[in-house]
DNA sequence: CTGTTAGCGCTTTCAG
DNA sequence: CTGAAAGCGCTAACAG
């Protein structure tokens, strides 16, 4: 930059402000300086930016599960977003564990992300939600909602796992078994009274021994599932609650030699890209998941703009999706509500 | 840390000297000064530390897709590496083209990365790695090799790819359809040139009709395959060189109306979570994703740890999954070779 | 074994 | 419209 400088005829202030916009510069300065930049082929420094205070134009994103395929596309539509705008992303993974997440946040903090999004863990709120209070560090959270006054976006759960229950039921399932999430989810807890929801419209007592605790992975999903179906009166219908317990779910039942939905019916939240393609074919609802993340840094990005606005939550609308695991029987056109 | 240094009684260079064990000091005052660092609350300044010349202690990631599936294990893999040295990642999608690429990698040099793992796009090597050579920043190549003195990880393409393809001919196809990834990967070519290998073990003449170029991708693998299926002389077989345009095959065979295996043979490049679970079940060749990412940051850190070492050019073995999309027939089990 | 001090490359008052 | 200079919080000579 001093280069520049001396390149240009001008002080390293000069220099500053025409690259920052900071202050009006004389014309012909600018353009002297701007060849100036080209010549030495300047690159701006971006950590001794940082260090004089200005903005790191860097978000974090604290999440967890990277590898599932439900936060894939969340992480795909934040980079994209956040890219869109300048800001490079810096990514780690909470495990959905308090301590874990909190150091991962306190890191992404002293880094001095400007802003960040998270996918709060259970236990978030006494710990890496304080934690960013505190600090005062702008955050949005994602997919999960707290009871704060702060950004939050994902979808709509309850109504969404109700529907879903209920169609269950008007094909006659009274026995239908919830493989639930973490529990301490927003989500979890929110498809679970949909679930419960689902049942009264359908005139099913609630069975709680028909809720198996999936904790939103595969494995303990599978698991969770294996009890279920050994249990005396087993569900002919079941709900898997996320993408990646579906998965656990669809492996329990191979395990079973059951068949979907001639054995047992299927329905679950989120949806898979090859969900049209590949046998069975999901029922399922489908989260408007790269809206959410696009809105996500598009909040984060407003309230860095101007620090005084009032919080938001929102709520995204999923799409049911009518396939063949619900076991219809008839023809259900795809993408169909 | 002026605050820890007085309230320790010390130099602010001591407190340094403590926290990065960078030269001896009195067991007495490293207690002091730990005492001090924790009722004060100190947290480091990584930006900083950075600033006067310390390593960031983070790794740059630029990939492309990285909502692809078969991209998503990799970043996943990376990450758990880096957080478990306690690196932070940032992450970039290169979107597999040389400017917005360079772009990227200019933009993690920018940030002070220590290093950087990068999928490199066709044509990186005239910009983003020569840009990297310039500037003498690490970097390990992942997924995609190219003819250079520099670290790589990677898969076995050829041999694996041959096998599929000689799997096909065994069970009696003649026209065997390649859908190919993007042109100028060394994956393309190498699975191209197993292709062809598989093709002569099998005593059949090469038709380049049959290939269908699929860049890498989902949509455009699914133009590709209805092209293919409407030439003369259609193919009986197909094996799709990634998973992405696995999908995009799937699709264009349901629009075709095509069943798997029975109107059509179908094998792949990269297996799927869930390719055990859902119909057709798909014979893949499977890679070690996860090996090969956490490879790659262990081949980076072991440079940022001693810069001179011999560039390692590193070929994991992939697994054969027998399935039944090939149309085996029999019941083959599902893992075997 | 410990402290003093000169930067790292920028932003931003303050002064002109 | 422009410049001088004081930091930002740390690391690492250099000096003792």
């Amino acid at each position: 930059m001093a280069e520049v400088a001396k390149e240009a005829g001008v002080s390293i202030t000069t220099v500053s402000h025409v690259l920052n916009g900071t202050r009006h510069v004389n014309e012909k300065t600018v353009a002297r300086v701007r060849k100036a930049i080209e010549d030495t082929g300047y690159q701006p420094h971006s950590i001794a930016r940082a260090l004089a205070g200005a903005p790191t134009q860097s978000i974090g994103l604290a999440i967890s599960g990277i590898a599932n395929p439900y936060m894939v596309d969340f992480i795909s539509a934040i980079e994209a977003e956040a890219a869109e705008h300048d800001y490079t992303l810096l990514l780690g993974d909470t495990h959905d564990e308090p301590n874990k997440e909190l150091q991962m946040v306190q890191e992404l903090v002293r880094r001095r992300v400007d802003g960040l999004v998270l996918a709060p863990s259970p236990g978030a709120m006494d710990q890496a939600v304080r934690y960013l209070a505190e600090q005062s560090t702008p955050v949005v959270l994602l997919d999960r909602f707290l009871p704060l006054d702060v950004d939050q976006v994902g979808t709509e759960n309850e109504e969404p796992a109700a529907q879903l229950v209920e169609h269950l039921a008007q094909l006659g399932h009274r026995r239908i078994g919830l493989v639930a999430g973490l529990e301490g989810l927003s989500t979890t807890e929110e498809r679970i009274a949909g679930y419960r929801k689902g049942l009264q419209r359908g005139d099913i007592e609630f069975d709680p021994a028909l809720i198996a605790h999936g904790a939103s992975q595969h494995e303990p999903a599978r698991a969770a599932t294996k009890r279920l179906l050994e249990g005396a009166d087993p569900p002919t219908a079941l709900l898997a609650a996320n993408s990646a317990m579906t998965i656990g779910v669809m492996h329990a039942l191979r395990e079973r030699g059951l068949e979907v939905p001639d054995d047992i019916a299927l329905v679950a939240f989120d949806d898979f890209e090859w969900s049209d393609l590949f046998r069975p074919r999901l029922t399922v609802i489908a989260q408007p998941t790269r809206v959410i993340g696009a809105r996500a840094v598009q909040l984060l990005l407003a309230r860095l703009a101007e620090p005084g606005l009032a919080a938001q939550s929102v709520r995204l609308k999923p799409t049911f999706v009518h396939r063949e695991s619900c076991g219809c029987g008839h023809d259900a056109p795809s993408g169909a509500g």
